[in-house]
RNA sequence: GGGCGCGUAGCAUAGCCUGGAUAAUGCACCGGCCUCCUAAGCCGGGGACCGCGGGUUCGAAUCCUGCCGCGUCCGCCA
């Protein structure tokens, strides 16, 4: 399977003989891709096609492929095994070489994971409103940036966490005014019970028709934004309370967030100015109406127009290209950031393209920093269209979580019910949220996915109740042997069946995976990997007993190649943010 | 009108960056497998002109280009 059986430590290993052979056969000029993957399992893991060679060498691609099999054959001996068919070269790993590799990965905590040189990265995700609901919207974003977080930590790297959550601007005069007329303590207790889309909408209700709720508002932003203490203290209040109301939901999902990661967009606030100061320097902006602006070239409106970047409004006050642009000056220069993530839907595709050009016009960031628009698609229902509960309204994140849990645990009881009831809530808690998260995580991020339940908590296919169940068999073989875990350093591994070829070969992948998964930033190639050693395990266990063996040293190699599938898949859920229980 | 993205079996998705052999996986469908470590599983089978047309190439789902369809964004909301 491409994608799964890259193979790099094998492609590193042979590449020199490799390059050696293909110069013996005459083959000359930039080969260093010739060497890739093999597309067809069964032929290989590595493949050297040779058609590219034929005309200059002037002799058949399938001439060419023997005579180079003839030179690399003996060459990788102990490596892997070399044919040629049609016009390629295969390369397969062979057995010896993979145990040796799993004999390298037994003892290492890290699995293979290597450490790279430390950046400094601030990933901007999750990012809910104060005072609004939490919806499926917020779930992408808090799922992919705290996988991407996850996998970014382990590697070294120093990471910030950013919630730009929405705690600023003029929907605080309403949101205030509101909850002086509720009471303190009631609107408190209101939105302290997470009842946040019922706060909104009334407040949101009054301003729709209240003339002097209106005028209030707009005299309390005024007083907001001018720093008046008692207004300030209120704000307080309607951060805070829905700051709890969020840490209960990011516990719940069980990403890495917590009070010490909030940065709303009042905490820029002070850097506003400085932004309009510096462009104003560079003499990038325009007035537009009153409003300051900047064009960055390169975007026109529906009538042909430059489109602009809005920077201070004809009234004074700033917009979200402005906050945006304090961050970027925030995080270069006070964090020291050279990784600049932001977990946002695509649709803001355009915002961040335009604001990040600024940045660069302006000489806030340079070719060092790696700005990047970590975009993900909507999450539909199976009509297609965005997911909205049956009033059309955004479905509670919460609401979702707990079903999830609840469909697990029915699930649990019908399948398994002699186990206890608080065991049966724990493990319906790792699966119910994590076949949500994994369901996320495992579509390609930039398309827009289809939610389903069944699909999602169905223990077959590419889900993480499947790498869940796969992870409780091997802990359960372990529970019934008489060995105990970790497991000594130095076990042969033994690799004659098929099946457990297939599986080394796999397991043998996992830090070249974590590394392609961080690297183009998509948790779903780590998910399909995962989901390819828990088949090729399932495999495995059908048609190699371990337990039951009468041969001691197959017995300890099998047992030590469960343990190397079990740790790999916990430790790559656990990048992922997903438990995985011992039991199911 | 312009920008961006998407289009792969009945359904849902990988593969596209970095071109390679018979396009992979799951669901659904058909047929097998539990006196044996969790059958929440495994094995086998049928099912795809990779949206359509050009181009580049020895070779295109993959790169380029035109078209069609869908989504999304396009100046004072974030």
């Amino acid at each position: 399977m491409h994608g799964v059986n890259q193979m790099k430590i094998l492609k590193q290993a042979v590449k020199d003989e490799v390059a050696a052979a293909l110069a013996k056969a005459g083959a000359e000029g930039d080969l260093g891709n010739l060497l890739g993957p093999a597309t067809v399992e069964e032929h290989g893991d590595l493949a050297i096609p040779c058609h590219s060679l034929a005309p200059s060498l002037k002799r058949s691609p399938v001439e060419i492929a023997e005579s180079i099999t003839s030179v690399l054959s003996p060459s990788l001996s102990g490596i892997a095994e070399v044919s040629a068919v049609s016009g390629f070269v295969n390369i397969k790993a062979d057995s010896a070489w993979l145990a040796a590799r799993l004999s390298e990965l037994l003892p290492d905590e890290r699995l293979g994971v290597l450490i790279e040189n430390p950046r400094v990265a601030a990933v901007d995700y999750s990012s809910p409103n104060v005072a609004k609901e939490m919806h499926v919207g917020h779930l992408r974003s808090t799922v992919i940036g705290d996988a991407i977080v996850r996998m970014m930590m382990h590697k070294g790297h120093t990471v910030h966490r950013e919630n730009h959550v929405g705690d600023w601007g003029t929907p605080f005069g309403m949101l205030i005014e509101h909850l002086l007329d509720l009471g303190e303590d009631n609107a408190a207790d209101e939105l302290g019970m997470g009842d946040l889309d019922g706060f909104y909408k009334q407040a949101r209700a009054k301003f729709n028709k209240d003339e002097m709720f209106v005028e209030r508002s707009r005299n309390r932003v005024v007083m907001l934004q001018g720093g008046d203490e008692e207004t300030l203290r209120l704000w307080r209040v309607l951060v805070d309370e829905s700051m709890r109301y969020f840490n209960e939901v990011y516990g719940m999902l069980g990403v890495l967030l917590t009070n010490d990661d909030i940065m709303g967009e009042s905490n820029y606030h002070h850097l506003l100015p400085e932004v309009v100061s510096r462009l104003e320097n560079l003499e990038m902006l325009e007035d537009s109406d009153g409003a300051k602006v900047v064009y960055p070239g390169g975007w026109v409106n529906r009538e042909g127009d430059p489109l602009p970047l809005i920077i201070q409004k004809a009234d004074g006050g700033y917009n979200y290209a402005t906050t945006d642009l304090a961050c970027i000056i925030d995080r270069v220069e006070r964090l020291g950031c050279n990784d600049l993530l932001y977990v946002v839907g695509a649709p803001q595709s355009q915002h961040f393209k335009m604001v990040f050009e600024v940045a660069k016009q302006a000489g806030l960031i340079d070719g060092s920093h790696n700005v990047n628009h970590i975009k993900f698609g909507s999450v539909l229902d199976s009509d297609g269209k965005i997911l909205k509960s049956r009033e059309g309204e955004a479905i509670k994140l919460v609401d979702l979580l707990n079903e999830s849990v609840v469909r697990a645990e029915q699930a649990i009881a019908q399948r398994n019910p002699s186990i206890n009831p608080k065991q049966r809530a724990d493990i319906a808690r790792a699966i119910g949220i994590g076949a949500v998260k994994y369901a996320d995580l495992s579509t390609e991020r930039t398309k827009d996915y289809i939610f389903d339940w069944d699909r999602m908590l169905s223990f077959d296919g590419n889900t993480s109740p499947y790498l869940q169940y796969a992870h409780a068999r091997i802990c359960s073989i372990f529970r019934r042997s008489d060995v105990s875990r970790p497991l000594r350093d130095d076990i042969p591994f033994i690799i004659e069946h098929a099946e457990e070829a297939l599986l080394a070969r796999r397991l043998v992948n996992f830090s070249a995976m974590v590394d392609e998964s961080l690297h183009t930033y998509s948790p779903h190639r780590l998910c399909t990997y995962l989901h390819s050693v828990a088949s090729a395990f399932a495999s495995f266990y059908e048609s190699c007993p371990v337990l039951s063996t009468g041969d001691d040293e197959i017995r300890m190699s099998r047992l030590a190649l469960c343990d190397l599938t079990a740790r790999t898949l916990s430790s790559g859920l656990t990048l992922l943010g997903i438990d995985c229980p011992e039991q199911m």
